[in-house]
DNA sequence: TTGTAGGCGTTATCAG
DNA sequence: CTGATAACGCCTACAA
């Protein structure tokens, strides 16, 4: 670490105390373009209610002013304030990267502004960031959330709020249907003579767990094909080592994990017992995260589009915003298999 | 995609209009508290300048009504909103996701939130949103930013403005410095045989990428190893892939890349040629992404601290709205090298 | 179509 | 130490 030293600093910029020379408001435009300030404020918000000529030289004054709205001036009276905020339960879990810059993108192509904040895995933490955030922005995304369903519902009776990978009755939900997915990879997994497969779990609290093991149990009775139910300590690569020789004692000569990051550290704890994959054992994570290509072989993975997640919840609230109703039930996106080397033909 | 049946659709959140019953305000609390408005201000505001007794009555009311501060009418007489913007070149890429998970943590520390923007490599867009966010935060970190030195100074002197990954005379900038770790990568690749040593160039814009080069050239020199410089068509796991011909024909026995993700394609497509890696060349990615470990070998990188720049910028640029002066020169990070298997003895 | 006036919730100034 | 009162910049009935 190193120190700058300290002679010469950047001066902090001046500040725009009461009375001195501050941006342009709509007074000083009106002043420029010779009219009322009530008729900037309307010309400036719904173009219909002003004739054109005004209309034009009072923009053209505002354009010479260089005018900006200020924001809080505006959010006051009427409440809103352009902005969205999302709310992750960690920073840190590449999963959320997809769905911030997926809500990022959708909000700001509607001229909307993200806010992030994070809860740390904590449902308090997440509460008071939901209530401090529900004041500044006017509509809010919870993405995995920790909290009960029923303080969820509260906030979702105070403004639009959308939630990602969790369905909660009577608040808008966009959620990942598994079963597709998963339904491939265990075909695909049964059509390469697998026979006995285990599914390594996420956290218990988790609801994607939960769902995503009901799916596996479902497409292997289909498929016939064996199934056991794995836990892991944490859905970290970490966790994937560790879980590894679980899943060489149980027998299965295929894994299908909750997360590609548990797929990571299992394929490499295998590998690094002298184990072949995907000769002797196929992996299949879940998510395709950001680099789960990076892996030899690269992990064969049901992709669920965690971008679009973030993408349709912002949509959602947008839409809302915009005075529309919400869904009726959680908004279902796709899973598919993405087959790539970890997975294929056991040789026996 | 799935989409939802219509019927009994989420209704929208009843609007707080103007008459209607809204969060209570200080005047609520004034008159449970039976005082004046302005006190219930002074005391929830700088608990220094009302009696205690008062104080505790106060309080005591504001808890009672569950009273929050309406964040946009203390923004209309102060200016100060409690929040910072950040703007980044491209949410894609990973590089950002540190930086990004830096800034909101010690921002959200200090109770500031964190606003997010993307450039999406565009200078123009870059300029524009960062204008639209001056409006609206405290202070602004730009990270790696696309836009003139001049227009960035014409931001900074408006308000607080942090630069990361770039030196900007007159400016607060964070930047690492990369000279220890590119030496700590020369003298061990030195040490393990290697005499001709190619660098991977990024963008030619890049302030960084020419940064790097020099750090190369200057370690190569005093540890007596040749070095050469490639150019890659674009920074990313595709570049790296394209450039692996140049490598071979460049005869050299070590690289190190301007960005890991260079470093892993051309560490996927070498090792598709059947070279070994590090037995017939070693690779020397740089920043330490999330995923650079999941390689097999694992990659070997020069760790740029992308998550302590955002730290260190955000913190800067609270101190700065403490009414402290910024750092005379750029703040530097250290960068260090972090040997994983992707480099090591040259077997020839 | 445009001007007038009052208010949004808070802080800051100035008396008392 | 506390109470009145005027901004802050914008929006919106209501009146002209």
């Amino acid at each position: 670490m190193t120190d700058a030293m300290n002679a010469g600093a950047v001066a902090f910029p001046t500040k725009r105390g009461r009375g001195e020379k501050s941006s342009p408001t709509i007074y000083d435009i009106a002043k420029l373009a010779g009219v009322n300030p009530s008729t900037v404020s309307r010309a400036l918000s719904k173009p219909g209610r002003v004739s054109a000529k005004t209309q034009k030289i009072i923009e053209d004054a505002a354009e010479q002013l260089n005018y900006q709205v200020n924001p809080f001036a505006r959010a006051l009276p009427t409440g809103r304030t352009q902005t969205i905020g999302l709310i992750v339960a960690d920073i840190t879990n590449p999963t959320f990267f997809d769905i911030i810059r997926g809500a990022e993108t959708t909000g700001s192509a509607r001229d909307y502004t993200l806010v992030l904040a994070e809860s740390a895995e904590s449902p308090e933490t997440e509460l008071i960031a939901a209530r401090r955030m529900l004041g500044t922005v006017d509509g809010l995304i919870l993405a995995s959330p920790r909290m009960d369903d029923e303080k969820i519902r509260a906030l979702a009776s105070d403004k639009p709020v959308a939630v990602i990978n969790r369905e909660i009755e009577g608040v808008p939900c966009v959620v990942p249907d598994v079963n597709k997915g998963i339904s491939q990879a265990v075909r695909s997994l049964a059509a390469n003579g697998h026979q006995q497969l285990a599914y390594v779990a996420g956290p218990p609290q988790s609801w994607m767990s939960s769902r995503r093991w009901e799916g596996v149990q479902t497409a292997c009775d289909w498929y016939k094909v064996g199934a056991v139910r794995l836990e892991s300590s944490k859905p970290t690569v970490d966790g994937g080592r560790q879980v590894a020789r679980d899943v060489l004692a149980s027998g299965a000569t295929a894994v299908i994990t909750y997360n590609d990051l548990l797929a990571i550290g299992l394929m490499q704890e295998l590998q690094a017992a002298g184990m072949q994959v995907p000769d002797q054992i196929s992996i299949v994570g879940f998510d395709d995260i950001f680099g789960a290509d990076f892996t030899t072989p690269a992990l064969t993975t049901i992709r669920s589009p965690l971008g679009e997640c973030g993408s349709r919840a912002a949509a959602l609230l947008l839409d809302m915003l915009l005075g529309h109703d919400g869904p009726a039930g959680p908004v279902r996106v796709d899973t598919e298999l993405v087959v790539r080397g970890s997975s294929g033909r056991l040789i026996a």
